[in-house]
DNA sequence: CCCACCATGTAACATGTTACATGATTGG
DNA sequence: CCAATCATGTAACATGTTACATGGTGGG
């Protein structure tokens, strides 16, 4: 099973039914701080995923005239979810930054330190935020994705904010925070 | 310019020359680790650049017969990679690892966390052999990037060393070493 | 000499990115 | 009522993944 379709299952279990385009929304504001999806792409799944028989479709006409396909899991589609729940991958993420990129073939530090600081400031107190708001009622896996995403943010800060002023001369090292 | 692009000009600066098929090995062995291509795009990417004249082509014949295709930097090439260099990226990084992504949708951490414990430290090992072996002459942006490397796998290893244990109970929270 | 693997690619298909299209709704 | 935006998609093209092809090379 793809990530993408993984994705589409769990979000229609949660919301019961939804056309593409609203699951397009709730993934960009759910997952979309560390998993991106096009949309192009979750109308391909959602219709595969229904050729499969692991979607139910509904041609749905709205007051008003414009007409919209709505899904909903079947009891093969909650199996299959259910079913990839229980796998596990042991596949690695990449770090897969193009600021990372540039600085591996010698970008000058500074200037790019000075703007990912920025970037990275901004999405920790998005992160962080978002935490404050949560009333404890959130469910368990959605906490943690957004703990690890935190994590990971104070670490890139404290990684750029060590070269935001490193000069660019023929010294290779530093020292650094690294223990 | 594409990643790839920056990728395959970079390291034809270091190589001097190199077929396609080099290109390849070389960024598997030093960029392998945060950033991964296939070598299909390597192949696009020195016949688009070679046609956009930043590369230079030469048929070779080795001893044996079997030919290949051979590309190095013009002076255009030159100057096209150092524009590139000073740029300056605000995009940031997505996380996108499975694991996490089947964390999000209610997997059971205890499993998942055993499997990306062990794989996580395998690779810091890896990591740090890397560091250990380097004599100092490394150039600096390699160096910077392994570092990186290196406290991102450790927070990982914080992130599901606290997991491999959790009971997948009704309590949401759990005592964390998050601050 | 044969098998396995390295070197060197090409091709088919899946996924991701970006641009376009078009009907409703809403703020000015 | 016009422009911007939301809702709802389709399509074209770029990139990534995977399978296949084929010539040399080295070990048993």
């Amino acid at each position: 099973m793809t990530p993408t379709a993984f994705i589409v299952l769990g979000l229609l279990e949660r919301l019961g039914s939804a056309s593409p385009y609203e699951l397009k929304q709730q993934a960009t504001a759910t997952l979309g701080n560390f998993w991106s999806t096009p949309h192009s792409q979750i109308y391909r799944t959602t219709e595969a995923l229904a050729a499969a028989g692991l979607l139910a479709v509904r041609a749905e006409t709205t007051p008003g005239g414009r007409g919209r396909t709505v899904y909903s899991l079947t009891r093969k589609g909650r199996r299959a979810l259910a079913t990839e729940r229980r796998h596990t991958a042991a596949d690695l993420p990449e770090l897969r930054d193009p600021a990372l990129l540039r600085l591996y073939f010698g970008a000058d530090p500074a200037p790019l330190a000075v703007e990912q600081l920025a970037a990275h400031r901004r999405q920790l107190a998005a992160y962080e935020a978002r935490r404050a708001q949560d009333d404890g009622t959130e469910p368990r896996g959605p906490w943690l994705t957004l703990r690890a995403g935190i994590a990971h943010e104070r670490e890139w800060i404290k990684f750029w904010r060590d070269l935001t002023g490193a000069a660019d001369g023929h010294t290779n090292r530093m020292a650094g925070s690294d223990g």
